[in-house]
DNA sequence: GCCAACGTTGGC
DNA sequence: GCCAACGTTGGC
């Protein structure tokens, strides 16, 4: 899941309550498709920095409330807010997520990149033209690139 | 700041 | 349904 970390990073999360946040603000259809139909309580999903200095992935999350509607998009003060989402019929949505770890080192874009021959050849992140904020990650992409971070997954 | 690569919008 | 114009993303 990506956010730059000048709107909300990884630091933003581990002050939040209970390092705990909404992600918030998706408005992307194929993103808010997953984040409404997809995500399942305890998943697990990696807190990339994108736009930055050093772009990469700085930890991981744990989801602890699937899908709701994004209370942003019916705030008419908000930067997200969007006239063509009704409370009745909610057009985006989020899940809550908690912090679960912070790499020791961020597995930078860069280093990611090192391994799209190999292991992460399917990596959306990695691949040309991406332009979705939210994108999925298999188990084995998922172990090695805690490899990559020298910590064990969770 | 630049630019490639997309998604969205709206006229037709 | 087509497509040009525009906006956004995101690395560099």
């Amino acid at each position: 899941m990506k956010s730059e970390p000048d709107t909300f990073g990884i630091d933003h999360l581990a002050r939040s309550p209970r390092r705990s946040a909404a992600w918030d603000g998706v408005r992307n259809y194929q993103s808010r498709n997953m984040l409404r139909d997809e995500f399942r309580r305890g998943d697990r999903a990696f807190f990339y920095h994108s736009s930055c200095e050093l772009p990469g992935i700085y930890g991981t999350m744990r989801v602890v409330r699937r899908g709701h509607p994004d209370p942003t998009a019916f705030d008419a003060r908000h930067r997200h807010y969007d006239a063509g989402s009704e409370r009745a019929n909610p057009r985006w949505y989020q899940v809550t997520v908690q912090l679960l770890s912070r790499f020791a080192q961020p597995v930078t874009l860069e280093t990611l990149r090192e391994h799209s021959g190999g292991p992460l050849r399917n990596l959306i992140v990695l691949r040309r033209g991406n332009r979705l904020s939210i994108t999925p990650v298999s188990v084995d992409e998922w172990k090695f690139i805690h490899r990559l971070a020298a910590t064990p997954p969770s």
